[in-house]
RNA sequence: GGCCCCGUCGUCUAGUCAGGUCUAGGACACCAGGUUUUCAUCCUGGUAACACGGGUUCAAAUCCCGUCGGGGUCACCA
């Protein structure tokens, strides 16, 4: 009866435990999920545990915007970095087991390394990294299989290793690797194993003193408490190198459970890498286009950014892949950016329920054909054998088709409240329009919109000035210009009566127009079009009534006045066709 | 290249563990038609898959072997 009771598995934990060396990743999003799902489920405890042991890349700003993230996709922890809004994470931290900063747990580092050298199972090498890349590239040119060889290290003495360390040698410590095969129990994949031969000896301890992943991670999962990992499948070849340190240090192996990896649609890596391609390909296009050098266009982009013109230039050249640096000349340009991290999916108007239902689909499934769920569902429905095994690609039309039907499912009042949000963070067309306008806008495009993003891009000329709006040339030629100008003819027609429409309502507007359409014999198409045209600069907006009155009064007889100044003199219009 | 994992419609998947109910189901995409003042919705219908080859069996998408294909991993990154 030694076994775990599940009946009372409340003694389940889990945990996600990123690095913070950028944004959270929607592949790390879902690694969250997962491991959330299955705490709850169980009634366990889940932690958020920061791996910021690499020194160089780990920043405070990637942890705030990690949590940030995972707050606003709804998953909580029970243990971990104080998430409560304007909490300072490092210092204010919730859990018996803290702190949860791997940055702050040094010394049970140098404890359990210290217990393996005392053990015999870990040694100190003072192989440099560029030794150790000649020993690599000579086996590569071999076409040998390189494998760490511990001869050397080994055979230092107890002095000379004394000697070397007082003289401020550097070195790794690295960990002893048992001569027996070893038998993973992956709860996705099955028994998994890996021969001896296959697994060399590994640094635990690195020259600047702090773990690497490998010891830090098994050292805080014991501590911890931690019972399942689930994890992604590029993680598995890592999991041997776990169980033997926890067999070493006398931790029980917890459950590990390997997911399938996510995929961009062509079947590459999703990576930050794709933000910086799609980025650096405009600033090329740009200099194709201008034919400027690569200084010039550095100095002007610096100018509109932040990023100064040195990173700007590096960037572009294929220096470096910063994905601020990214960023910033993506909306320099006005391209967008694929979305990678969770972060481009708030941006883009994604809600955070959606992405959570779509991404728990990539390798997971409840079956008897349901897809469409929330975080309450997977709280009581997600189970470990449901995950499969093959790799997935993310496909961002379906996502866009939850979305969209997610949003029209919005209460007015809740899509408000979101929209206002989403305005804050992107857009301030509330500050413009005002509340009750604002709130018409938000009205009209509810039923029409597929993110909280396009009514901001689609409705753009409800805030643009009067005099500087653009007239989309295809649609001026189709709806004003052709058949001799009938769409101006219909504008001219319509101002007075607009002019005099009092008050100034969707209701006021409708019968104004109506009575035209009905009194010339027209259909609604023909008299909506060279308005909507007039007042937006394209074919498309939202129902003209609507839009008219959002727009008010002013605006509207305004664009009408500036639209039909457009108007060629009606000989010339019959001789250009 | 070594080792490891995987392989059902274009994509995500159900079905595989306990072989027959699968002439393989759903979703997204796509195509056709319809509703709609534009757009976005919405409605109806349709195209579309068990990677290949052997074997086991009365019976295989389901079990076994091989081939091919895809992926992961081979750091003082996590």
């Amino acid at each position: 009866m030694t076994e775990q009771d599940p009946a009372n598995p409340a003694n389940v934990v889990t945990r996600f435990a990123p690095s913070p060396t950028g944004y959270l990743h929607v592949g790390g999003a879902r690694t969250a999920l997962f491991n959330w799902a299955f705490a709850r489920r169980h009634g366990g405890t889940f932690i958020l545990r920061i791996e910021d042991t690499d020194q160089a890349r780990s920043t405070p700003e990637s942890t705030r915007r990690i949590i940030d993230d995972l707050r606003w996709l709804g998953l909580d922890w029970d243990h971990g970095p104080d998430a409560t809004p304007g909490a300072e994470p490092y210092s204010s931290q919730i859990g018996p087991a803290g702190p949860y900063f791997q940055s702050q747990r040094q010394h049970l580092y140098q404890e359990h390394a210290d217990r393996l050298i005392e053990a015999g199972r870990a040694y100190r090498c003072f192989k440099t990294p560029e030794q150790l890349k000649a020993e690599r590239d000579q086996a590569r040119r071999e076409k040998r299989a390189y494998k760490y060889d511990p001869t050397e290290a080994l055979g230092l003495s107890d002095s000379t290793i004394a000697d070397y360390l007082s003289e401020g040698r550097p070195s790794v410590l690295r960990f002893r690797m048992p001569d027996t095969d070893i038998t993973l129990n992956d709860a996705v994949l099955g028994d998994v194993t890996i021969k001896a031969a296959e697994m060399e000896d590994f640094v635990i301890l690195k020259s600047d003193g702090f773990p690497t992943f490998h010891l830090a991670n098994v050292v805080d999962d014991a501590l911890m408490g931690v019972t399942h990992v689930l994890r992604a499948q590029e993680h598995l070849m890592n999991t041997p190198k776990h169980a033997a340190l926890q067999d070493a240090l006398g931790f029980a192996r917890p459950t590990y459970a390997h997911m399938p990896l996510i995929f961009n649609p062509d079947g590459t890596k999703m990576s930050k890498r794709d933000k910086a391609k799609a980025a650096r390909n405009a600033a090329k296009d740009r200099l194709k286009q201008t034919g400027q050098d690569v200084n010039t266009l550095a100095v002007s982009l610096a100018a509109e950014t932040a990023v100064e013109a040195g990173a700007l230039a590096d960037f572009i050249e294929a220096r470096n892949d910063d994905t601020d640096t990214a960023t910033a000349i993506a909306s320099a340009f006005g391209v967008p950016l694929p979305e990678i991290d969770v972060h481009d999916f708030r941006r883009s108007g994604y809600l955070p329920a959606v992405l959570l239902n779509y991404v728990a689909l990539l390798g997971w499934s409840p079956g008897n054909d349901i897809e469409r769920f929330d975080l309450d569902f997977l709280m009581q429905q997600f189970d470990i054998e449901r995950i499969g095994k093959s790799n997935a690609r993310f496909d961002r039309a379906k996502l866009l088709a939850f979305n969209t039907e997610a949003i029209t499912a919005l209460s007015p009042t809740s899509f408000h409240k979101r929209l206002i949000k989403h305005d804050e963070a992107e857009h301030h067309f509330r500050h413009a329009l005002g509340d009750e306008r604002f709130r018409m806008f938000a009205d009209c495009y509810r039923e029409r919109t597929r993110t909280l993003d396009e009514p901001f891009v689609n409705g753009r000329f409800f805030v643009t000035e009067d005099d500087a709006l653009t007239y989309d040339p295809k649609a001026v030629k189709k709806v004003l210009e052709k058949n001799d100008g009938a769409g101006f003819a219909v504008l001219k027609a319509l101002a007075d009566p607009l002019q005099a429409c009092d008050p100034w309502s969707i209701e006021s507007i409708e019968q104004t127009i109506t009575a035209y359409a009905t009194e010339h014999d027209q259909n609604l198409g023909k008299v909506a079009q060279p308005l909507r045209v007039a007042v937006s600069g394209s074919t498309v907006s939202p129902p003209i009534y609507d839009t008219l009155t959002i727009l008010g009064k002013d605006a509207t007889m305004a664009r009408i006045a500036r639209c039909l100044a457009l108007q060629p003199a009606a000989g010339l219009a019959a001789e250009s066709t």
